[in-house]
DNA sequence: CGGCATCCTTGGAGATACTG
DNA sequence: CAGTATCTCCAAGGATGCCG
């Protein structure tokens, strides 16, 4: 999409459009999940199906923060809740197929920090 | 709180060790590289060097912000500075290997991006 | 041009306590 | 067990101004 001066209008698009035109993607998955607990919970699911305080204790997060984290993963898309009412309830999420894509980026990540973190 | 009447040796190694131990890469990446800022600015040098204010409005950052995050990512080995104190001072920023090695990770964000982001 | 210093607002996130 | 409700604290980050 290149920018042409399409109409006489002349006017150069500006900062604003041409970063959104210009870096669409990368920047719209960092501002999507490029929060550090975002990013966290995410990879932890990659192990499969969690439930809460499972995740409260693999991720080191509160209840407090875990519940918003994924409360904005859910209805982001990204995670999936399937709740037991039974006696003590049990709710166990997990990756959604938006989320599971993102196991690239993890895997890249693992590698990266393989080759640089230690 | 569990200061787990350990027997012998403090051996429960408490919550942080664990985590760390469990999954180190993916979150110390996460951890060093985890912020909005840092990753749009290093992505915006994949391009190659740029100088300050050419970052600063391509990736919308105030000078402030910029400022510290380059910063940041200086000290952390992420990008290097050149600087050529000609008439106007200019300052030209890019990837070092370490910083480079990262471009896997955007490919997979940009990859995703296409798929979920548009 | 590059980039601190300063002020100020916001929200991210821990600790704690409480409910279904 | 799985959250929600507060309260509080601090860092992130925008706006603005100044200066080499």
């Amino acid at each position: 999409m290149a920018t042409q001066p399409s109409e006489g209008d002349g006017e150069e698009p500006t900062d604003v459009e041409r970063r959104n035109a210009d870096v669409c993607t990368v920047v719209g998955a960092v501002e999507a999940v490029g929060s550090k607990w975002k990013l966290i919970v995410l990879n932890d699911l990659r192990g499969g199906e969690k439930r809460f305080n499972e995740l409260k204790r693999s991720t080191g997060a509160s209840s407090y923060t875990l519940s918003r984290v994924l409360d904005g993963l859910e209805t982001e898309g990204f995670v999936e809740n399937r709740k037991e009412l039974a006696s003590p309830v049990a709710s166990y999420y997990s990756l959604t197929e938006k989320g599971g894509d993102l196991c690239p980026v993890f895997d890249a990540l693992d590698e990266w920090g393989t080759d640089w973190l230690e």
